[in-house]
RNA sequence: GGCCCCGUCGCCAAGUGGUAAGGCAGCGGUCUGCAACACCGUUAUCACCAGUUCGAAUCUGGUCGGGGCCUCCA
């Protein structure tokens, strides 16, 4: 079955047939660089990761572009707020931006324009759209004439005359229509300022990415993706510009992932429960973050809890433990010519899993990106993989040796494109413990201690003493795991 | 008020016409000196009502409940 993805224009899932074959343009909004990003960035940008990672592993050549806007009101307000200039704010927060995805793992787009880095393209737009007569300039501004645009509103099936009733020109605004946006600011002290036919001034928001897009993708392209909270106004207007300037069909695939709510309850600045990436990543290894954010539909709201985060580190436990197991086996079975005896039926069965792994997987992903869908198949691998190692056969069986491995190999390719698992296993493992540690008032000294003497006190054979250690332990989280290597331990 | 979405096992979450994936938690086993891990087994008829259909969680209408957008927002 053939990629199919879900098109907000149309409503409904359609096959994915690119412009061009084999090659996907791709272009994503990225943020306003004046504030640090918070859970609700992290969820988008994982999302499109994650599409454009499938994408790369589905034979497509993929054109990924994710702008910064970098001038914008709220950036020139807070940086006048910090006595800054708005250049100096807008790096600064690039960096940040870029240190929290990489923090997060995601992979650098092909392309990532800055908005004053396109200042040219952005007046030649503009001025196509006078031109057109579809534009108007009014007192240094120019404004979109919205009802020179038929299809205004069909993204997000709003009604132009309902619109209107609530519509508002703000203060200072010379507007012909309510609705009509501003394409370009005329400059105002204070603000920074470029040279125009209209005059000194700036971009207004919107014209930014049509104009980045048609430069670095062209006219018309595949994949436009951004929040759901985009499509109107930013995403309306972008195809009014671009289709009003081009004269053609803008994007042919909408993309738009959900939202994230904390606690069930919309985030926002005033509830008080606005998450940033750093706030997150103090407490939550950035692993566990994506994975809880894979493990739900790209378009599903999702519930950002303690509760759904500990599940979501339990779950991507559960890999690297198999995983950490399996590299064992591997590294103290070399491979031999001897052949099995005989192969168990469940042996059988546990071999067709991991033949089938990379078709059941192409199979979810290919369903508008089902990756909870995709999770749940590697889950099933997981438990075939720990089956096998449960066998312990690998003395005998040669074939289970090379299952394993080939399963291990492949889980972890495809846990790539989802963006897992690239850790060592024990590295991983360690870390989540090590950081547990943190909080508690046991060192890693401590606790080796305690095994130590409980190791003596079960040679004595007494076991009494050696269940209160066990015993006082699991009362402070610590679990421990005897094996005939010796004794280690986990927290709960 | 307009537009849109959702309601699946204790929790999270797939599933868009053919008799309910998976994870976490729970229970019963195997393993273990005891445990843990792992494995095996076990736990739902899909908010409610009425329709369409041979057949619906999946389609239609209605009821109740929750949420989003309409202003900056991923």
């Amino acid at each position: 079955m053939a990629l199919r993805l879900y098109n907000t224009m149309s409503g409904g899932k359609e096959p994915f047939e690119p412009l061009v074959p084999g090659k996907v343009g791709m272009y994503v909004c990225g943020v306003t660089v004046y504030d640090y990003c918070h859970i609700g960035h992290a969820r988008a940008n994982i999302v499109f990761d994650v599409i454009y990672r499938y994408l790369k592993y589905a034979g497509y050549d993929v054109n990924y572009v994710r702008n910064y806007t970098d001038v914008d009101d709220k950036i020139i307000n807070r940086a006048n707020e910090r006595g800054i200039s708005s250049k100096a704010l807008s790096e600064e927060f690039i960096k940040a931006f870029d240190e929290d995805m990489a923090a997060l793992g995601l992979e650098r787009p092909t392309h990532e324009p800055k908005a004053t880095e396109y200042i040219e393209q952005i007046v030649a737009l503009v001025a196509t759209l006078v031109d057109k007569g579809i534009a108007y300039e009014s007192g240094g501004d120019v404004y979109y004439a919205v009802e020179k645009f038929d299809n205004y509103l069909k993204l997000s099936k709003r009604n132009m005359d309902e619109m209107q009733a609530g519509a508002r020109i703000a203060p200072g605004e010379q507007k012909r229509n309510p609705m009509d946006f501003a394409l370009w600011k005329a400059a105002k002290p204070n603000e920074p300022a470029w040279e125009s036919p209209w005059g000194p001034g700036r971009p207004g928001w919107h014209i930014e990415c049509s104009a980045m897009s048609s430069s670095l993708l062209g006219d018309s392209f595949d994949i436009h993706g951004g929040g759901k909270d985009l499509v109107f106004p930013h995403h309306e207007n972008e195809i009014a510009q671009s289709e009003g300037a081009s004269g053609k069909p803008f994007v042919k695939y909408w993309m738009h992932n959900g939202f994230v709510n904390i606690n069930q309850e919309k985030m926002s600045k005033s509830l008080g429960n606005f998450f940033t990436i750093r706030d997150i990543l103090e407490k939550y290894d950035p692993e566990v973050v994506r994975f809880f954010i894979l493990s739900a539909h790209y378009r599903s709201p999702i519930d950002f809890s303690d509760k759904n985060l500990e599940d979501a580190k339990a779950g991507l436990t559960r890999f690297y433990e198999m995983l950490q197991a399996a590299d064992e086996i591997i590294a103290s079975n070399p491979a031999t010519k001897a052949v099995c005896p005989e192969i168990k039926d469940e042996e059988r069965e546990i071999f067709d899993r991991v033949e089938m792994m990379e078709e059941k997987f192409a199979e979810a992903m290919d369903d508008d990106f089902n990756t909870a869908l995709a999770l749940g198949n590697l889950f099933d691998v997981v438990r075939a993989l720990n089956r096998l190692l449960g066998e312990k056969r690998f003395d005998d069986c040669p074939l289970s040796l090379k299952v394993l491995a080939d399963g291990v190999k492949k889980l972890r390719r495809l846990g790539a494109v989802l963006g897992f698992f690239a850790s060592d296993p024990t590295d991983w493992l360690e870390k989540q413990k090590s950081d547990a540690l943190q909080d508690g008032d046991l060192s890693a000294e401590q606790i080796e201690g305690l095994i130590a003497e409980r190791k003596q006190a079960r040679v004595d054979k007494n076991f009494a003493r050696a269940d209160e250690i066990r015993d006082e332990l699991d009362e402070k989280g610590v679990i421990l795991l005897d094996s005939r290597e010796g004794t280690s331990w986990k927290l709960k």
